[in-house]
DNA sequence: AAAAGGTATTATGAATTCAAAATTCCGACA
DNA sequence: TGTCGGAATTTTGAATTCATAATACCTTTT
């Protein structure tokens, strides 16, 4: 019996607003218009509005005053800037987790980690990433601070458009697998403060993916690439 | 010659609601009547409720479908966990000061240090809470991370109500000068490790004043000292 | 007197309406 | 041909109105 869930049209509104905008049928830099996302809606001004107000505290959007709203232009720097702190909270997330798991998570994460591994050994790169992204929620959950879930989730949000399988070589992809085994072992030994620093140092190696090593301009905009 | 500030009316609401959590004149857990709140700021309910989504994804305000409003309740575990975060947070902007911060920079922040040794030494708290503010501040600024700082300014708003002027002992006063001294050493140094670790442990012995020393359980409310 | 049920009132959710700002369009003029 | 200015249109901002859910109140029944 699953409760039932008095869901306000502008959740609703906001929820497939943050979906075209991750899927890219709103595009960076691409004005909304009020009128036609109510059209496509079904709804009328009122709660869209407010579901843009919801979308530009989260950095989605951009709101400028009497000219309507923009979906949020990503910079090079802002996603540095923006991995960056995704690497401390990781790195915090890690700390947490190795004072909090129970011996149960930990061999849960581990079984994870096998069929990681196995995706990776068969190259079948989506369930790979599925994988890889239950793992660091596991972490995530296992830390038990919900504020530190509730940014860091708002975090990734933002930068989910910039999608880096394309870029993904097998360099960097054999480097990911080296840092989840690093991973594992610090999780095992309940090594907190080196589970942390191997997060952070695998959120650098990403971002890396994504900004092609600095060969981009700081102040680029990213073009949403949708793999 | 200042700018033009087109605000628009719900960001006005925002403001002003915000402090009013913050003063106490909205104390946590109570209802927040929307008629009221209109009739106090001389506004429609648009911009009100529109200013309350806002809040609300900010964290300091928590709707209840069909039921309203209520001022965010902090619990000892909400504010333990900001704490963990921007502690975090805190670590990171001493990390990334240090990459990037001028020596003029530095210059600065040793002024307001010796600025606030002097307010330490006449046993001036208010002065003595302002330029440490500051310091905290300049070394945020320097760190050169726009989304780091915003998050770090929407936590510390959350627990903003959380007043310890009055839990302030001697002990735990002598105990945040000195990691001050620390920090300016580490700063002067250009030593990132060092200075994120001082600013976490900073944030930890804060963190301290405000539960008491952990007297209190974790889903204990906090009850709003106004300072 | 206490509990249950039904009606009245109030508060919230969302659409509509009105006002004001921005944009577009078009003609006048250099 | 290009650009400047102003009216017409469109778009956003905010108030009002309408619909519906929640709450309060009162009656009835045991």
């Amino acid at each position: 019996m699953s409760k039932i869930q008095h869901r306000n049209l502008y959740r609703e509104v906001a929820d497939r607003t943050r979906e075209l905008i991750e899927h890219g049928e709103l595009t960076p830099g691409e004005r909304i218009s009020e009128k036609q996302l109510c059209e496509t809606f079904g709804v009328s001004r009122t709660p869209l509005r407010e579901a843009l107000k919801v979308l530009a505290s989260e950095g989605l959007v951009e709101l400028l005053p009497n000219r309507g709203a923009r979906v949020m232009q990503l910079t090079v720097k802002m996603v540095k800037d923006t991995y960056d702190l995704m690497g401390a909270l990781e790195g915090l997330s890690g700390e947490l987790a190795c004072q909090q798991i129970s011996d149960e998570g930990i061999i849960a994460i581990c079984q994870l980690h096998e069929q990681m591994l196995e995706h990776y050994r068969k190259r079948e790169m989506q369930p790979y990433f599925e994988v890889n992204r239950q793992i660091h929620e596991s972490i995530l959950a296992a830390a038990n601070n919900e504020v530190l879930e509730e940014m860091y989730n708002n975090l990734s949000y933002r930068v989910k458009r910039v999608r880096y399988s394309k870029k993904m070589t097998e360099a960097f992809w054999r480097q990911a697998v080296n840092d989840h085994e690093m991973m594992i072992v610090a999780l095992k030994a309940r090594d907190g403060k080196r589970l942390g620093q191997i997060l952070r140092d695998h959120l650098c190696h990403k971002l890396e993916v994504v900004t092609l090593a600095g060969v981009i301009e700081d102040d680029e905009l990213i073009n949403a690439a949708n793999g």
